[in-house]
DNA sequence: CCAGACGTTGTT
DNA sequence: GTCTGG
DNA sequence: CCAGACGTTGTT
DNA sequence: GTCTGG
């Protein structure tokens, strides 16, 4: 669950919301997001005291992985398991980060049809998500490769009719210690990944949605 | 000791 | 890198 | 998450 | 049916 989102935000708009310093990252409209694609995120900078706006690829890929195709089937992470788990523990002890988003998408099961549905919040705000980063080096080139998962945990009263997982959803007051900005045990900030008690706004959309390939303002409307 | 895995989703 | 299974 | 592919041979 | 790529 939330393998597929909507992140339009001007960079201005996410320094404003984040109060990022650093470079803006310099990105299109993205009413398609997918996994192994270049997307923002929010990361606290402990050399510099600030947090800042950069750009990785989702699905993460632990230090040792032999290549990025782990990165398929890494773009979520189950919060149950994140201290444990050997691909996400140590992001999760040290490398933690906010994925913004205006939307996240959903298949529902109509009989032997998919109808997809945008999911935001109802009361204006954007998305920020709960993720994790991680750094991988290429072995032949050197080149290092950083990466991001978004956690899920159990849905909400509201999300259960549609799916069995949902996205962890942060809100501001918790973004300090989900940073990293503020000294915690790792542990202390299991309790933050519950279900979002909020209430979600869901439009049924366009099946074109479904091929990454489809990219349009249009993708988001109501049908 | 070495070899091999390391993850999520949905569906039956 | 680190744990599990054989 | 969905869409689209789904193979072999020999050689270093 | 199951894996890979985006």
């Amino acid at each position: 669950m939330c393998g597929r989102y909507v992140q339009t935000l001007p960079a201005e708009a996410m320094r404003r919301l984040f109060k990022a310093g650093g470079a803006l990252p310099n990105l299109s409209p993205n009413y398609n997001a997918a996994p192994t694609q270049r997307l923002p995120v929010c990361r606290f900078n402990p050399e510099t005291g600030e947090r800042s706006l950069d750009v990785l690829r989702w699905g993460l890929v632990p230090s040792w992985a032999k290549d990025l195709s782990i990165g398929a089937r890494t773009i979520n992470a189950r919060a149950e398991g994140v201290a444990e788990k050997p691909s996400f523990r140590s992001a999760f002890k040290a490398r933690r980060c906010l994925v913004p988003a205006d939307y996240f998408y959903e298949w529902k099961k109509e009989g032997s049809a998919k109808q997809p549905f945008r999911i935001g919040r109802a009361d204006g705000p954007p998305l920020v998500f709960a993720g994790l980063w991680e750094g991988w080096q290429d072995k032949q080139s050197q080149e290092w490769v950083r990466t991001f998962t978004i956690i899920t945990t159990t849905p909400s009263a509201q999300m259960a009719a549609l799916h069995d997982r949902m996205p962890v959803i942060l809100e501001e007051e918790h973004w300090p210690a989900w940073l990293g900005e503020e000294k915690a045990e790792p542990a202390s900030l299991l309790p933050l990944l519950a279900p979002w008690p909020g209430e979600l706004e869901l439009v049924a959309v366009s099946k074109d949605v479904g091929n990454v390939a489809n990219n349009r303002p249009d993708l988001i409307d109501a049908v």
